[in-house]
DNA sequence: ACCTGAACACCGTTCAAGT
DNA sequence: ACCTGAACACCGTTCAAGT
């Protein structure tokens, strides 16, 4: 709490807090959040915790390691929110996805910029599926499932369609809202910048279709088309349930 | 065709094709399938295509508009297949459907290890959606549609609907087969190197129901789940299109 | 016209050295 | 125990210079 003695008074502009890897994973997901992924380097969060990047080798084992570590970290809190019974609702199966599908979406939206890196990073295991990747969440989804009633193939078969069923609803949902979202991405001023094309300088004029429908393209009704989806496929996973 | 006057009749050695930007594209596609996205490094392509990392500048923008381009020519290649009818099979949408979603599907098992760049690269415009993000095949698709009967509107409700059906279930096939085909990724021999667990290094213990369940994850249905999946969503969107 | 050499700024990572 | 400086190998990219 106070100084040792022999140092001077003043080394008060910077009470750090240590440096653990805890904070050295939060770090990072704030970085990526703000930045991209793609912009996070070792040196730059260095920058960013006020220490150098070699500090950073003490707590992470190399820049893969760290961003394994923020992908557990951030799959890992679908399972421990303090706010959610232990294993979801009471209510049955349905609801059950229903809450896992809504946890993850928000996971989705609330980090748009690193939810790429949840769904692409190669697995521990190939059985390990993106984005319901962490073996916390897989045991709990399973044993969701089980104490439901499902059979142990069903409950492994319901997992496979569902995270499918999950990633690519919201990666697409990401990268639409990382492409609006993202600071620039690459400037790249290439050829000749017309580009008052307000969204995009892209060439339509060889693809009449697009062009006429894309006021129907970019309307945004993701809100809508995930519930729908996710109601398609509950009532799919009843049917084959009651064959 | 003959050596210019004053050059040494030995040039034989390297009768190297000429440089070109198709020839930089394959050759990229080329390296990636073999050695995975994230080893393709410009000064290694150049090694490649036994020049320079420079000499390539000349044909490609950049690393991001080469691989850019390395998507939209596989992208590309979806609707201009020779052996192709130009807008599909005539027999009506299901059947048009049937014809790109397996053709997306050889697309990715083809190149397991590019697919990934396929699903995530931002996409020009937000309502480019991978793995469908050409012009073209987004072009093609609408056509086909509309020409079979889609409303405007459905056309585009189901472009976003077969988008997110095809991102979900081929990133995580090639995830699984990538992880399976992978050169090596990353040694990172951490920690104690036990190791021989069969397939991974995983602790299981405190998962009991993931480690009974186990084989029955595991278990390759790709193909047997991605048609029935199929199926399913043809058959949700025959249902939307009575109502 | 097309490729190369040299240079620059920036990476990830290791390791001996400081405190 | 924890952080830093210096160093190494490797990036992407530019540009003047060679042929």
């Amino acid at each position: 709490m106070t100084s040792p003695p022999g140092t001077r008074s003043t080394e008060q502009p910077h009470p750090r807090p240590a440096l653990t890897r805890d904070r050295v994973l939060d770090a990072a997901i704030a970085f990526m959040d703000e930045h991209g992924v793609q912009h996070l380097t070792m040196r730059r969060l260095g920058e960013s915790l006020e220490v150098e990047a070699m500090a950073l080798y003490r707590y992470v084992n190399g820049r893969e390691d760290l961003l394994e570590g923020v992908v557990d970290r951030l799959v890992g809190t679908l399972v421990t929110d303090p706010d959610d019974a232990p294993l979801g609702p009471a209510d049955g199966w349905q609801a059950y996805l229903q809450w896992l599908a809504h946890a993850v979406r928000q996971l989705a939206t609330a980090h748009p910029s690193i939810f790429p890196l949840i769904a692409t990073r190669h697995p521990a295991a190939p059985w390990l599926r993106p984005p319901l990747r962490s073996l916390q969440v897989v045991e709990h989804f399973l044993q969701a499932l089980i104490s439901r009633g499902f059979s142990e193939a069903h409950a492994a078969h319901t997992y496979r369609v569902f995270t499918s069923f999950l990633l690519g609803h919201l990666l697409l949902e990401s990268a639409a809202r990382g492409a609006s979202t993202a600071p620039v991405e690459e400037p790249l001023d290439e050829g000749d910048a017309d580009l008052p094309t307000g969204d995009e300088q892209l060439d339509l004029s060889d693809h009449p279709t697009v062009l006429a429908l894309r006021p129907l393209l970019s309307v945004d009704k993701a809100d809508a088309e995930f519930e729908q989806a996710l109601e398609a496929l509950l009532d799919r996973l009843d049917l084959e349930l009651s064959q």
